[in-house]
RNA sequence: GCCCGGGUGGCGAAAUGGUAAACGCGGGCGACUUAAAAUCGCCUGGCUUCGGCCGUGCAGGUUCGAAUCCUGCUCCGGGCACCA
């Protein structure tokens, strides 16, 4: 038989599928390795060639270490609240449980077919009513705890999707799901008091074997930052007084005015009555200004002054109080005071409105710019004189002394704001009193399960949730009879994947959300991989809960994922033109263009002749035609000459790549060599057609390598019996330790390409040793395991290869007797020496000193120094 | 603006102080074939007076020796962005 992948990968799939293969199950004997991948929320459009890469690489770990004797935790599951199916819902009216299974059932078809030895026994559903079970009573937890509370806040609300989004899911203005424009509103909503465990969020990244820029990311996220609370008492309003927050304190002396955020509760207060009109209308243009017009001209500072004048607690001057939007509502407290000299927003607010600006730390010019460096505090009384930490402490002290304020630390994380105004999610297990308290629903009646429903719009003007219409599951009664309400809103689509790795532990369990027992044999998760779109937000998210679940004695360590690893994206090639026709209305007077006779500009690109504007078009992957000298063509018109661009895969581009076309005609073993061959894992890399070519015929090699005949007529053909030659044992040893060492690291790429040389190589000289063929078979495994299944029956194994002893290298074969030394002349390679491998320096000069081009380059100088790298080379300077 | 990551053949990439370009794609030549495909073998950085010379974004530096370490610059990608 040829090499049929389909054939294979069909058999192997269901024999690991009937043997249970992959069961894992808790077994104190032996070492656990918990390797995760980030499960997938199962989408319409199905996978994507990006899906798999993360999970051929858990999937290649997983299979190495059950072959290094680990017991092995591989699951897989569906992160199925979200969005889109609730949007469908509108737009179709079909349920999104029946989207979401049909999805699922897709996503599933598809990951199977690429053989990943997943646990499926263990398979969760974040919107089965048995797990939101356990969401909801995690929920009851983090309320008992007081970690979950409402509040009145100003949130991001978003009209189009008509829901509040939490910041991190509002970027530039706009909802990171669809680009939709976000006002500011406030309302009363869940929060979760994340920043209760922001220095222990901080601090636990230490111990994290994890990329730095995503651990660094976090922190600065978290935006830990040391200062002081100052008060200043306002002059003329006895007992008003505006707190500020700092982290240079030792600048107080420097206060030349201070600042309040125009949403500032003191505003109306204490501003004068000559400048009330002015104020009023300051504050009233900045609460309509969205928050992404506030950054947009962020070097353009704006204010007014209030009228009103504030004590320095320091020296007793009266500074005057104005109103800006470049201080922020929200962090600190609202209000700063303004050191110009030494803070460069100061500055330039100075500058504008003509304030004071005084040097009070010594290192730069205040003149020209605010000097925010460290110095020798001067103009500052009892601070004269004292280096910038020194100078800090000593404020704080005196500060705390004469209770003008205290040492304290800010963070820039905000509590989480966590309900939703959706229908698709977890709903809270809490009821409303008439008088306002809130209670919990009681354990046993958890899961509160969605009730259904036929229309899924939001009710928008009223920032209600669609919830909100269905009265008879609102208005319910407690146990004591009494009137109470539901709550209308849902979790966020984070809720579920929070915890999902600790329910994969024990996912059966309706007793609790996982067993003590599971949770001791099984966390943390050794490997964690996935996209680095979630280095804040899920990652954030799951730790907080996780360390709560710690605190509550339910989990036995502080972090739940040991080692992180981000896999880089797949791109897609893509063809682009440009063409006139704005309003996509399809007329035919469209021009056409050619990248090249294009300008990007601010606003989108135009002509360069006559700078009209433009929108870019694409061709779809099949559809592009092809000139004589084979550059991609657009296939109406052979004069317009279409550009390459590698971007992202998205539909409006054509570029997408179905994993189901490619396993269709190279298999699923093809397919994952593929993505782990063209590049390293972190790392981005383009798709290719061609280059899944040059995997498909190693696979055919290796399999060549245990058949003889033609493609009609192969048959198999057993190793001769034996080690095989010297030769033979060297590549075989040099290849286990190769590819062993590149697992460990996870270079699955130069894993591969050592594989390929062994297959090349090994019959070269002699035909395919027994010793030889097992051993090639069980490194390939992991990464090719249909094809090394079939080859390993084929050697006359009975049973799977997949629990089989990794192979051993016997190092001592490497030793050679003889070695090739490159001979340099001043760092210039001239020649070869062959000399014994323990060759004395002495020895080796000698005889690099007999070869002829390395005489003539030395041209009859004297070596000064000879320099010998053991089983390298020999440098000669000369 | 600030902070990360990166720049190596026509392309994906190897090499993290010691022979630059392993492995693969693409291209070329040859074998097999009536022919083609598939397969197998060899060649494939540039220049060259065939001795060599040049070559890892650019300019310097450290070193016997630098893609690798250091300084400055440049371009690309990502993150943050008035956080006091």
């Amino acid at each position: 038989m040829a090499y049929d992948p389909t054939r294979l990968e069909e058999k192997w799939q269901r024999y690991w599928e009937q043997n249970a293969t992959f069961r894992a199950e808790i077994d104190p004997a032996r070492p656990k390795y918990y390797v995760l991948d980030m499960f997938p929320y199962p989408s319409g459009d199905g996978l994507h060639v990006g899906h798999p890469e993360g999970y051929t690489a858990t999937d290649i770990i997983a299979r190495y270490k059950r072959m290094r004797g680990f017991n092995v935790l591989h699951p897989m599951g569906w992160d199925a609240f979200g969005l889109p199916a609730e949007q469908y819902a509108i737009k179709t009216g079909t349920h999104p449980r029946v989207t979401t299974e049909r999805n699922i059932e897709n996503f599933r078809r598809q990951i199977k077919s690429l053989g990943f030895s997943y646990d499926w026994s263990r398979e969760i559903d974040t919107t089965d009513a048995r797990y939101v079970r356990w969401t909801q009573w995690i929920f009851r937890k983090l309320f008992e705890r007081g970690l979950a509370y409402e509040a009145e806040v100003p949130v991001n609300w978003c009209p189009e999707l008509g829901t509040v989004l939490a910041n991190e899911e509002v970027i530039d203005g706009k909802s990171e799901v669809g680009g939709h424009p976000v006002v500011r509103l406030p309302l009363k909503q869940w929060m979760l008091r994340i920043t209760q465990y922001a220095d222990r969020l901080i601090e636990d990244l230490d111990d994290l074997d994890w990329p730095e820029p995503i651990k660094k990311m976090q922190r600065d996220w978290i935006g830990r930052s040391e200062g002081a609370h100052v008060r200043f008492p306002v002059l003329g309003h006895e007992g008003i007084e505006i707190e500020v927050f700092t982290t240079r304190p030792d600048t107080l002396f420097g206060a030349t005015y201070m600042v309040l955020a125009p949403e500032h509760g003191l505003v109306e207060a204490i501003t004068a009555s000559d400048q009330q009109t002015e104020v009023k209308a300051y504050v009233d243009r900045a609460a309509r200004r969205s928050e992404r017009a506030r950054m947009s001209n962020s070097g353009e500072k704006t204010g007014v002054a209030t009228g009103a004048f504030a004590r320095n607690p320091t020296n007793g001057e009266e500074i005057p109080i104005w109103v800006a939007d470049y201080v922020l509502a929200g962090y600190g407290t609202g209000a700063i005071m303004a050191v110009p000299g030494h803070d460069q927003r100061d500055w330039e607010f100075a500058q504008k409105f003509g304030l004071p600006i005084r040097e009070v730390v010594e290192g730069g010019n205040v003149e020209e710019a605010a000097w925010t460096g460290s110095g020798c505090a001067t103009a500052s009384d009892f601070l004269d004189g004292l280096e910038t930490d020194a100078a800090k402490s000593k404020m704080i002290e005196w500060l705390e002394s004469e209770n003008r304020g205290a040492g304290t630390v800010t963070y820039k994380l905000r509590d989480w704001l966590f309900s939703r105004q959706r229908y698709w999610g977890e709903p809270f297990p809490v009821v409303h009193h008439e008088d306002g308290s809130i209670a919990l629903v009681p354990e046993s009646d958890l899961p509160l399960v969605l009730p259904e429903l036929d229309d899924f719009k939001p009710s928008g003007e009223n920032f209600e949730a669609p919830l909100t219409r269905v009265k008879d599951w609102i208005e319910t009664t407690d146990a004591e009879g009494r009137r109470v309400l539901r709550d209308p809103n849902t979790m966020p689509q984070w809720a579920g994947s929070c915890w999902y790795f600790l329910r994969f532990l024990d996912p059966m369990n309706d007793e609790m959300p996982w067993s003590t027992e599971a949770e001791n044999y099984w966390m943390p998760v050794d490997l964690y991989v996935g996209g680095a779109e979630h280095a804040v937000l899920h990652l954030l998210y799951a730790r907080f809960w996780h360390k709560v679940f710690f605190d509550l004695g339910l989990v036995h360590t502080r972090e739940p994922f040991q080692k992180l690893v981000n896999q880089g994206m797949i791109l897609g090639e893509s063809f682009r033109y440009y063409d006139d026709d704005l309003a996509d209305e399809g007329k035919d007077s469209v021009t056409r263009y050619r990248s090249k006779d294009i300008r990007e500009t601010d606003e989108g690109p135009v002509a360069k002749e006559d700078g009209r504007a433009l929108k870019a078009r694409w061709i779809q992957l099949g559809e592009v035609a092809y000139d004589d000298e084979g550059a991609p063509i657009h296939p109406q018109d052979a004069e317009l000459e279409l550009e390459r661009v590698v971007e992202k895969m998205s539909k409006s581009k054509g570029n997408v790549i179905n994993p189901d076309d490619v396993i269709r005609k190279h298999g699923a073993d093809s397919m994952r060599l593929y993505e782990m061959f063209i590049g390293p894992l972190e790392k981005a890399a383009p798709w290719s057609t061609d280059g899944i070519q040059g995997i498909y015929r190693f696979l055919q090699r290796a399999w060549r390598l245990f058949h003889v005949g033609d493609d009609e007529q192969e048959t198999f053909q057993a190793p001769v019996a034996g080690l095989g030659t010297d030769d033979q044992r060297r590549l075989t040893t040099q290849t286990i330790l190769g590819v062993t060492e590149d697992l460990e690291a996870m270079r699955f790429n130069t894993a591969i390409s050592k594989l390929m040389v062994f297959s090349r190589d090994i019959t070269k000289d002699a035909p395919l040793p027994r010793e030889s063929a097992e051993i090639f078979t069980l490194l390939l495994a992991p990464m090719a395991p249909h094809l090394s299944e079939e080859i390993w029956l084929l050697l006359g194994h009975e049973d799977t290869l997949a629990h089989e002893p990794w192979p051993k290298a016997d190092e001592s074969l490497l030793v050679e007797e003889t070695i090739t030394l490159i001979v340099q002349v001043n760092g210039k390679k001239r020649g070869e020496i062959e000399v014994p491998s323990d060759v004395s320096k002495k020895d080796a000069e000698q005889k690099a000193l007999t070869v002829e081009n390395v005489l003539k380059t030395l041209d009859g100088r004297q070596p000064k120094k000879i320099i010998l790298v053991a089983g390298r080379l020999i440098n000669i300077v000369g």
